[in-house]
This record gives C-alpha cells, structure tokens and sequence, in this order.
DNA sequence: TTTATTTACGAAACCGTTTTCGCAATAAAA
DNA sequence: TTTTATTGCGAAAACGGTTTCGTAAATAAA
C-alpha cells in the first residue's frame, strides 16, 4: 500500500541498491541521481520500512525504558529526561512497567534478547534482589544502563542520586532543627537504594550520638490506606516520634493526613523531610522539607550514555557511575 | 548470535517451515513435533526476531501513545491505564511527547506511515488548530484513537471526559457557595478540550443571571513563573475575584503561592476549584477542590478500543464516542 | 482392490531494506 | 597508446521469520 524502494527504482528506472544509496547520501551515487531520488521520495513521501531495515541492520533505532511505575513524579520527569535526548538521537523509546513485580522484570527483560531493542534503561522493581535476568541479556551484547534504582552486582553504567548523602544531609536536618526521636520510612526493603538512605539515615543518629533501635524504621506498602494505618498508629503511641523521615514520595500524603486528623502539629509537634520532586510541596501547610531528586537529569543523563555506548561499541558502560546529588530544601515542615 | 528458526530445524532434522508452524500451534504439526519443537526451543531459549515477522506479517505488535507531556498527573495516570491493556494484549507501547507542538506531533506522526505502529492513541498538543496530518496516517488505513484532546473533526474514537458538564458544575458549586465575580484560567485558546469547559463556565454563569464579561477567562502559559506574576496581578486588583476555576493542573500551585503571599484567604476571601488528579490536593491547606478526571480509565478504554479495532479490521472506530465522567469532589477550598 | 481424503511435512517465495560484489564507462597515469 | 583508477550503477544475496503450495505416506471410502 504505502510507497516502497521498488516504486521508486520503477518510476525512475534505477535499481532499488541505486535508490537506497542515494537515499542515504551514499558516494557512489552522482549528485544528479540523488536528487532526483531524493525529490521523487519526497514528493510521493516515501518513508522507509522500519522492520524491513531494522532486519537488515539488526538495529532497531529503538530503546527500552523499564520502570516500577508512572504514577510518581520522579519517574515522569525522567521520562522527560529520556526522552529528549531519544527524540534529538532519532531514537525511538518503548516504555514498560513492572508494577514493582520481579517476576514481570523477568519477563520483559527476557524479551530483549529478541533484539527488539538496541539498548536498555532501567530502574529495578522493589521486589528485585536478583539480577541474572539483567547479566543475561547484557550476555546477549544488550548494553543495559541502570538510573536511580540499580542492581549494584551488575557491571554497567549506574546512574543514580547520592542517597547516603541526602539522607544523611536530611536527618542530621531533623537533628539540629531539635527532633529527638527521628523514624525513617520505607516501602521496600530490598532496594538498594533504600538501603543507602536507611544507612544515610543510622550514620547521621550514630554520629549524633543517637541510639538507634530496630523499631525506629519502618516499613510500607504501596497502599495509600494501609500506609495511613501505620503511620496513624504509629502518632497515637505516647511515646511518638518527633520526626518524620519519609523516604519516598507517596507516604506524604499519609503522613500529612494522620497529623491533621490526629490533630498533631507539623513542626511543632513533629517535624517532616520527604523525598519527592512534586510542585506541590511549596503550597503544603506547611510548606514541605524536600530532598529533591534530579530526576529529570537523571533521565537524560542516562539516555546520554546509553546513546554513547550505542555509538561507539568498544565503549565500557562499567566504567560509568555517576551521582546527581539530591538537593536538600529546608522549608516549613521542619521549621524549629 | 541468538538462536534462531534455522538453528532449531538443523538440530532436529526439521524445516524452518515446520518449526515455525509448530510454535504457533499450528493443525499442520503433528503433537510430538510439536511436543520436541517446543522443548528445544525452551531449552534454547529461543526468542522470534520481532522484526522478521513484522515485516513478513506487516504488523508490528506495538501502538504508539502521543502526548503532549509527561510531567502532569493526568498523563501518568493515562499511560497506566494504557500499559495495562497493552500487556495483557502482548503489544509493546511506544512513547512520543509532542511538548504541547504541533511541528513536532506532525513529524511525528507522518513517521507512522511506514508501518512502525498497528495503532495510535493520541492527546493531541496545545497548539493544534488543523488535523490533516491526523487525517493522512488515518487514510493510509491506520487506526487512531483520540483521548481527552482531540480533534473534532476527524471522523474516528474519541474517548473523552464531561468537559463541559463538570466545568459547569464547578462554576454553579462556587456559585453556589456565595462567589459573585468568578474568573476562568487556562492555558490554551485552541483546544476543544478548553473550549468545552469555557462553555460550561460560561453557561453556567448565564444560567444564574451573571453577566459575562471577557475579562473573565485569563489566559495562562505554561511556566509557573509566568503565570504566578499573572494571577498576583489580577487578585492584587481592587475588584478582584471571589472564585476562580483553574481548568489546568498546573495552575494550582501558583494559585496557592499568590494567595498566600498576597494573605488573601482560602475560601475566606476567594475560593479556588481545580481540575487535577494530584493525591496532594487532600492534603493542600485549604484542601483543594477538584474536577477529578477519570485518567487510568480513559486511557484504559481508549486502549481497549483501539485493540477492538486491531483486531478486527472492519470495525467502525467513527461510532465510538463515548464520555467518561469527572468527579467534582468539594473540598475546603471551596467551603463557605 | 482402487480411489479419495487426510495427515504431516518440506521447498520456496515473500516481506522491504541493506550491502557486497561485479562490471561497464570514463578519467587519470604510464 | 596502453594500463590503472575511479565513478556510477545493478544483480543478487542476505536479514529471519511466515505462508502458500506441493507431495508422499497413511487412512478412509468406494
């Protein structure tokens, strides 16, 4: 139906080899002929097949980005990231979600082997400990580049945020504003991303020389009502935390909700640093204690390098680790 | 490199022929062919080249999403609602952002010509005003899906929200609550979309004997900055507002940030409804209240249609119209 | 027993490009 | 003038599946 090499090689009276030359600018095409291909294709806007070439090639001009989810603002505005250096690349970008399941990463990942794909991005579920679904298709020569969620026993590009630090930066936050008995929450313990924030979290007590017992962290799910249960029941103890470090974006909502319905002030009573990159954050009452991701840069910095590597095959993707600092951004929920 | 249809027939003395059609189950093979082909393939780990099959079967298992941006609830919310159906289809789901232009969502849809997608769902950009670069993929025999921006004119599925319906019933709520003066922001002059909800606005203020005057409807652009300066004009104005409808998420928070810095109240002195997905909004002080869109199912419906459409050809996208309500949910922004 | 039908498989064309190689004709070097 | 390079193009073989069609053997119908 739509217009191919042939019909233009006909129309022309070339071969089809001359046409796809001239279409791409080969030299062994005269000026005149290229341009007299050119303006037929244009004219009849011919577009190439994509599989047809892709076949030939074995490139497909098109990358993956796996992600946990979509629904969180770290996540779209690294597809943001991504995808404005895919468009200026002439990339394609198919996105797929795991929905936090291991068992789905395995499944998508054991397709690339397919050679669907050129390259890959991806941030791992929570429920991954595991990578050899990853170690495999990188087996299969698929350069793989990790950004914020990684696996850190694979050898590959890692891009991610310095989460010790922010975490660190952030709880010490909490310290010097006056908070005596500071939990961290979490949603996963497997990630290591959490880990670096729980570490980031007991150095900053220890360093203060605060003790730091089990119970002082604790752990989610990725229900709005059941986390609201556990924080809700957490402030009704006698013995409640006076600070609040919340170490992903969606148990802000809980957390602000169980305060205002348990009548319990923020800072006064307890105080709240959220890791997030929501707008929102500057009209919460109080105005919300962010650290905030460079999510956006993350994104296209590991687009970047995956495109690097596609580019040039002798390149060493394990060679790339880099960390976008978070930023921390004292505002009113952690006034003293 | 990969194992391969040829690789599978030479070890079990078989042609490609054969093997392709026992693995996809065809009458033809007998069941202990069958039975040996799709051992060894499992074995192998034997994964179909996507590209060769596209090409000989001209359809590629992929649909392609285009929107105008990422960074924004509905949108997230919507790709869910997408990947969702596309999964349990077995298609891959392409993602193109046109950044609200219309250059780039006509590059990128003349690109689909050539056979990439089997399908398309789009939310077309701010700026577009004409569709004959919609019309043209369409005529070439592809099927499009419109959701929540679309193109009136174009003869094809629209699965869109009550635009006009819950626009007017935020107006008559804040009516309703005491507001005599209430303004219309939104971002785009073009857009069905907010045309439908600048007519419900409209109506409903003519339905309750208030004169509309131009000044009413403000017209926003797209950074916050800009649009802060915007809205702290207009409440800093002796006869300002009493209520304002924000037809666009983003719009929220520079509401919020010019009401607090200028100390006006909320819903004291003004009164503010917004159409927004933001979990946030329970949270906001005042909590906000919103024209709730029904995201994850638009997108979700929008894909299914399209996939009703795939697969069987002479279904007739043009009948399929269908409206899936928003919720205004009051809150105390707009309390009395 | 002969003929018709079914079963199970293979040969080969095909999808639309890309790419290697070969080969004239022309231009440059000897 | 002959030899060597260069230029501009075409034939044909890939790429890895799918699909049509043909056919031998096995089975059923006559």
């Amino acid at each position: 139906m739509s217009v191919k090499i042939k019909d233009l090689a006909k129309e022309l009276n070339l071969s089809v080899a001359t046409i796809s030359k001239a279409l791409k600018d080969s030299h062994e095409i005269s000026p005149e002929t290229k341009q007299r291909v050119l303006e037929l294709a244009k004219k009849l806007n011919y577009t190439p097949n994509p599989y047809a070439s892709s076949l030939r090639k074995r490139s497909s001009k098109t990358i993956a980005v796996v992600l946990p989810e979509v629904a969180d603002s770290f996540f779209s505005l690294a597809i943001n990231g991504i995808e404005s250096v895919a468009k200026d690349k002439g990339y394609h970008v198919l996105i797929y979600l795991t929905h936090e399941s291991f068992v789905r990463e395995q499944a998508i990942l054991n397709e690339f082997k397919s050679g669907r794909v050129d390259g890959i991005l991806i941030s791992v579920s929570g429920e991954t400990s595991q990578s050899d679904h990853i170690k495999e298709v990188m087996a299969a020569g698929m350069p793989v580049v990790f950004f914020d969620r990684v696996c850190e026993d694979v050898e590959t590009a890692k891009i991610v945020t310095d989460d010790f630090e922010s975490s660190y930066a952030a709880t010490c936050h909490l310290l010097k504003r006056g908070c005596k008995k500071v939990i961290y929450l979490s949603t996963s313990s497997t990630l290591s991303i959490n880990n670096k924030r729980m570490e980031g979290y007991k150095k900053a007590l220890a360093d203060n020389c605060i003790k730091n017992t089990a119970a002082d962290i604790i752990l989610c799910y990725s229900d709005i009502e059941g986390n609201y249960k556990i924080i809700r029941e957490i402030l009704k103890k006698k013995n409640r935390p006076d600070g609040i470090i919340a170490s992903v974006e969606k148990l802000t909502t809980p957390i602000y909700l169980a305060c205002k319905d348990l009548k319990i002030s923020i800072p006064g009573t307890i105080k709240v640093v959220s890791f997030t990159n929501l707008q929102a954050a500057l009209i919460l009452s109080p105005t919300l204690t962010t650290v905030t991701q460079p999510a956006f840069e993350m994104g296209k910095y590991a687009a970047t390098i995956l495109f690097k590597a596609l580019e040039k095959s002798n390149f060493n993707l394990s060679k790339e680790n880099t960390i976008i600092p978070s930023v921390l951004i004292p505002r009113d929920s952690t006034a003293e």
